[in-house]
DNA sequence: GAAGCAATAGACAGGTCTGTCTAGTGGGCT
DNA sequence: AGCCCACTAGACAGACCTGTCTATTGCTTC
């Protein structure tokens, strides 16, 4: 019977893999780590790197993966914890709060891993989902609060976690995250 | 007597090279861009490269350095249009979508380079400087205003202006700078 | 006309990267 | 016991990169 993820005795090449994959890949970026330190580091021969994930690629896109449903799970949560629909959109900005406080937070995967990539590559591809996910989850947040234009608002709150996003890449300020939640509560109390 | 950048007649390897270099790593992103293209596209020898800028480093640092007077010197002068303070922070915005609407732009060049660059490198210190000045600008602004917190609202103008040069960066949507404008009325009407 | 200098053209070194391929090893199942 | 197969270890190919170095060309100035 295979280890599965759940024992935690032995883990297998494709999950040490993706472990040290993760952690390099967002620390330093997808092109800047070559897979000689991902295999080095995870102790995985070169050969199962390429019989489990196909191409470096291809471990690019698991790693995404992981990225994208760690986020969209918590910040799912984070909405459901609440009733009010005001309490809701402070809820997302409150679990980007939490996410920026984070030790060894370096600002979203998708944003610098999408920075460098080709068009229409497998990072491209992976970004162009996560940002549906997060423009359907403001429009449905909008649509509860009763707002006269829900589109425009959903945009204009999406606007503010983008700008909190890019400004803890670029300023490494967590801090940040306050003042899109105080902006958004102007917002949505207009 | 040396050709001097006024004289269009013929333009010296130093101009050549940047003016390759700009289209190229703007369109495609520094690191994907070898020198041998530039060399290649720009018809210049790889020894004048180096005699010139030293190293692609160097000419990376004076692409940003173009980018980064292009950009303040077209923010700074929709500032100054105009007299009203509102309509000075309302022109940033302007000035943003007309940016937005140009033929082939493809979102911030310092987010771009920035985003692979190793820290405390070339990159990164361009950058560093640029929101130096942005946030210097957002301040000024705001205490025009006369708003109760200058710095606050400061900080969440920029995060407008931020959250719209990410999502053109990974939308391609330019209509976002009318959002940020509109969200920025808001903001500066409260 | 001669000298000097900037620029061209391109070979070359030394490094990095992805991906392939071969050889050996060890544990589990029949 | 014997077989199978996943995995390890690492050499190797082929491509690309930056930066150096040499030889040559052509313009400018004395």
């Amino acid at each position: 019977m295979p280890v599965t993820s759940t024992t935690k005795v032995k883990a297998g090449p494709r999950e040490r893999l993706l472990e040290t994959a993760t952690r390099l890949f967002y620390a330093e970026g997808v092109n800047s780590v070559g897979i000689d330190r991902i295999l080095a580091e995870s102790g995985v021969a070169k050969g199962s790197l390429y019989s489990t994930y196909g191409s470096k690629d291809g471990l690019i896109a698991a790693y995404l993966e992981t990225r994208r449903d760690r986020q969209t799970l918590r910040i799912a949560e984070a909405i459901e914890k609440v009733d009010d629909p005001r309490q809701k959109v402070l809820a997302v900005f409150d679990a980007q709060a939490r996410l920026f406080a984070e030790r060894g937070f370096r600002g979203c995967a998708f944003v610098a891993a999408s920075a460098e990539a080709p068009r229409g590559g497998t990072i491209d591809v992976a970004t162009a989902g996560y940002r549906d996910w997060q423009r359907q989850m403001f429009l449905e947040l909008a649509e509860g609060l009763g707002a006269e234009d829900p589109a425009a608002l959903a945009r204009q709150l999406h606007l503010l976690y983008d700008g909190a996003t890019l400004s803890m890449r670029l300023d490494r300020d967590p801090s940040v995250a306050g003042d899109a939640r105080a902006a958004a509560a102007v917002l949505i109390g207009a």
